[in-house]
DNA sequence: CAAACACTTAAGCACATACTTGACTATCCA
DNA sequence: TGGATAGTCAAGTATGTGCTTAAGTGTTTG
């Protein structure tokens, strides 16, 4: 299938919790099995799969079965997506800032 | 009081709602009062008073009353933690890509 | 001083999340 | 073929989230 047209809601919500994070952190050195993502996690294999659900309902994730391992891998395009969003506020904020900064400045500079 | 050490759950869980993000679009354009966040929102004020408690949770946001209005603001410096952790996961990503890519092309290079 | 303003608190409710266990289904391998 | 492997489905439960309304608390302002 590998549709998707993630909502920037389904995309946080996926890293708002440390175990679908900690999957992530494994996927970003390689592609990994269900099984292999579960191992470092102290939580059934149901629950690894319904945080993959969730993974791949916000686009964070990709995944591929194969024979009868299931092969995930990470999205970097959605990832950057998430990572854009933030950038744009804060440098919005901080280019806010810079023109008070001048403004202050030329303000000083006239009144002295 | 000011402290703050915040955790990731707290900042991506605080941006996964759109009510909560347009609060910080809002705040990317310079400080505001809770009534100014609550206009464009379809809710009652407890409610935005409640997303911003969430925000101020994860960080995002700080908050101080002088007389009878709060005045809100963006904490760029976190809003940069949760940017930088999705982009090193994703860069690493990436170069994992690229390091395979030029496996490939050098093993290509040895056959020919 | 009284009314309007800008929050703030508390309580309650509907729905969503993060698990669990138990049972089941396909591969794969000896 | 039969057992181990890797994953999946279905329910059930406890806790968390996102609202609401109703009733406050301080702060201006006419």
């Amino acid at each position: 299938m590998l549709n998707q047209q993630p909502s920037l809601d389904l995309m946080f919500q996926a890293l708002a919790d440390p175990a679908r994070r900690s999957m992530v952190e494994r996927l970003s050195r390689g592609p990994a099995s269900v099984s292999e993502l579960a191992r470092p996690l102290d939580m059934s294999l149901p629950a690894v799969m319904q945080h993959l659900a969730v993974l791949e309902a916000g686009g964070i994730v990709a995944s591929e079965k194969v024979g009868r391992v299931r092969t995930c891998a990470i999205r970097p395009e959605v990832l950057s997506l998430a990572e854009q969003w933030i950038n744009q506020r804060r440098t919005q904020w901080e280019r806010r800032l810079d023109r008070l900064g001048d403004f202050l400045a030329a303000e000083d500079e006239e009144t002295t």
